[in-house]
DNA sequence: CTGAAAGCGCTTACAG
DNA sequence: CTGAAAGCGCTTACAG
């Protein structure tokens, strides 16, 4: 039999609503009280019903999570973000609703859309302005609410990181198309490498696919063509698991010969793998945030999240040419 | 303002009770009376709301949902498994945790678990048979529930399917690791070649990693290694992107020179590819019809779910040598 | 600080 | 075939 918040307050000798406070940590608890309450429930193992709790307490509104053409649904980093976007709903007790690519069918009511960088971002953006519902942009964009990484902050410290390790010779992997988050991380990239003071930096960058295969590709391509970087930053996790990849097939020493560190921080990707980290539940959270401000407040407001390093087996101090 | 029942029922000019029979397609509801709930329903574009719903329908159990280690929580198709089975925990009505790695510290009740398979598949249904708390499998596994999609009788459509299309020298890339799934695959292949009454068919296995890279590698060498196949089946779409990258890198023509034919479905994946196609919507549903049965009436069962050859474009008539 | 009561949106015996 | 009412598990004004 379920345990519920009844059970509860019968074990506890007080009522429903006082053990409801206690569950959500409302001031107005004696110490004492709140004591034996938490008490019992631990030794029930007893957990809020999430369900319940979000009809009763949920905001109204109904998000929309809207996915469109040009994103890749089946891509790890995707996977993670949708993960954390329904663990965030959840939490926060409210609905949503999982829109179709084309939602001019749709007539549920939705208050904000939750969405990503796409393609034909441009189109839809007008067609939900034209539906009067406000948008929460997971990327970067002018004009609407937007949350992303600190993407440029992010190739700071990779070539920071690179740098302090002794690396002059530097490979940066990037993607092809001119998405902006890859665009920011390579200027950081570049910026930081500039701005150092030590002498004798090379830096190439190349282009290619944002997948496994696109990295594999780069990454043996430039090193044929004769390059030898010693220090490798990859716009993607993904990408630096095909660079480690061709570097293997090369017979290329990791961190040995080159150290290789990725962008997003999907070490299960690769264990040990060097990256720089997004905090996934963090954007996850603010997208909800920015979504019901701007349902209750109207407001447009753009946040950037910290990332973080990670360190990893595929980085080490450069070689010493002797 | 949301559109509850109660909007409903009062335009309908019926009360509560009927809206939610009409809803719930009971079979006690006049024809008429059916119609015209229906028709305002539609007008004002009601969809129930399902958190009411599980809230008051729901079958009283908790499933948990066991990932564990050896699996790829970040694989294209886990990520879309993942996302059915949610969706038919919600749609059904049903309670779920997300159980961490070590279930030793939960207390909360469950009272059945869905699990795939993974590396510690033993000591894991050992714990959970302990607590007394039936286990569903996604996978094979004897003595306990499980759903898996038909691999054998996949790998013998991918071979029936090249045999037609008149391919005699074949390719398999499968796992290296003997993983039950990937041996069935590559069985009903082997068996359908064997029974077939085509003379002179060749066929070679290579095993590697079951990723892209992996893909890329066994596809890479097999051919510099001069086997030159015309047929090429993968145990994984995934590794079916590899090997199409391989390929495209060693300058051969698909579908002139050599087909190609994956198996899962993920067509997303990479546009085009042919592949036995998983109904991956349907093995959460079983999942979860599984558990349910497991719980109410004791039942240990095992389903299999069919598949379905996904044509493409990486299919081709074999070349004919003159 | 705490209890009693109404409410979240839906379902389902129970009567009729 | 249909309505009135109780219930799912929780929250939150309202009194005290």
């Amino acid at each position: 039999m379920k345990i519920t918040i009844g059970e509860i307050a019968l074990q506890s000798g007080v009522s429903k609503g006082t053990v409801s406070r206690v569950i959500n940590n409302k001031p107005t608890v004696a110490k004492k009280t709140r004591h034996t309450v938490l008490a019992v429930m631990k030794r029930l193992g007893y957990v809020p019903d999430p369900v319940a709790r979000e009809l009763s307490m949920r905001t109204k509104h109904t998000l929309g999570i809207w996915v469109g053409a040009g994103e890749n649904k089946l891509s790890p980093y995707f996977n993670l973000i949708w993960r954390a976007l329904l663990r965030e709903i959840q939490v926060r007790a409210t609905q949503f609703i999982e829109l179709p690519m084309d939602i001019s069918p749709v007539s549920q009511r939705m208050d904000a859309v939750l969405m990503f960088h796409c393609t034909e971002i441009d189109q839809r953006l007008a067609s939900l302005a034209a539906r009067g519902v406000p948008a929460v942009l997971i990327g970067h964009h002018p004009g609407i609410s937007c949350v992303a990484p600190d993407d440029t902050g992010g190739g700071r410290m990779a070539s920071a990181r690179l740098l302090a390790l002794g690396h002059r010779r530097l490979l940066h992997l990037t993607l092809a198309d001119d998405l902006q988050w890859a665009c920011e991380r390579a200027n950081g990239f570049k910026a930081e490498l500039e701005e150092s003071k030590f002498p004798g930096i090379e830096c190439v960058i190349v282009r290619g696919q944002g997948s496994v295969l696109g990295g594999y590709r780069l990454m043996r391509d430039a090193w044929r063509q004769g390059y030898r970087p010693t220090g490798i930053f990859c716009a993607t996790d993904e990408m630096a698991v095909g660079a480690l990849g061709a570097l293997a097939d090369l017979g290329v020493a990791v961190p040995g010969e080159v150290s290789v560190i990725g962008f997003d921080g999907l070490v299960e990707l690769y264990p040990g793998l060097a990256s720089v980290g997004q905090d996934i539940p963090a954007i996850a959270h603010e997208a909800v945030s920015l979504a019901l401000a701007a349902i209750e407040k109207n407001t447009v407001r753009q946040k950037v999240v910290p990332v973080t390093l990670i360190d990893g087996a595929t980085l080490g101090t450069a070689p010493t040419i002797p």
